[in-house]
DNA sequence: CGGAATCCCGGCGGATACTG
DNA sequence: CAGTATCCGCCGGGATTCCG
């Protein structure tokens, strides 16, 4: 472990994810490239449109993600990640995988306890 | 990009880090391996006990800690990183040195708007 | 269309006191 | 020593309404 636990900078990076719609947000910015705040409500089910724009809000604060808005009406308002935002990708796959492994993980201790329930 | 949102499991392992004080507790627990209750409190500066006790439950509940009991007087019970739990320092690593490119181009950021401040 | 404003609730986390 | 138990404030996040 090479990390200094009092020079620990983890907490920064967390909590750019941290937030329930931000992950889901930023993994479809990255797959799709810029979009449209409805479109972005559209493929993020379940989100309002207030946490739609905070969450964004939060991202743009940090320069993970850019807003750009044509003033016309109705209005129109693109978002989309930036280069420095991309540096994310690989944490979030990382994330993805070990999330897969651990969900994996979860279901076999399970079903361990479920059989060890059976047999005492 | 290969996350498919729909099928993103980031969020699986970004809940078992999020917590104030799990990351700093793992990063003890990872360099300076089993260790006492107490000497966790020591060296975590400003936990409280419940918290400290709530957020090793925790880590526990999804294997990622183990705490073994001495059935003495006074009590006395360990600590330690499960083999499983190790799977999770390479993440730990990328979000600190992640987190330390951040707090470093917030910096230049905030240094840029200074002077465009002064500038104006 | 893309918000802002308001109201509301549950739960995280802090402070403190008690216990085997 | 290593915890519980209790009380409480704060804030993330949901539902709803209004606006340019």
């Amino acid at each position: 472990m090479k990390i200094e636990p009092e020079l620990c900078r983890v907490e920064d990076a967390l909590g750019i994810l941290v937030g329930k719609w931000k992950p889901i947000i930023l993994l479809h910015l990255l797959k799709e490239g810029t979009q449209r705040f409805s479109e972005l409500k559209r493929n993020v089910p379940g989100i309002t449109q207030k946490m739609l724009t905070k969450q964004l809000r939060e991202l743009e604060e940090e320069d993970i993600v850019e807003r750009v808005v044509y003033p016309q009406v109705p209005p129109k308002v693109e978002y989309s990640i930036t280069e420095y935002g991309k540096s994310l990708q690989p944490i979030l796959e990382a994330m993805h995988e070990w999330g897969k492994k651990h969900t994996q993980h979860k279901q076999e201790k399970l079903k361990r306890e479920k059989e060890t329930l059976s047999e005492g």
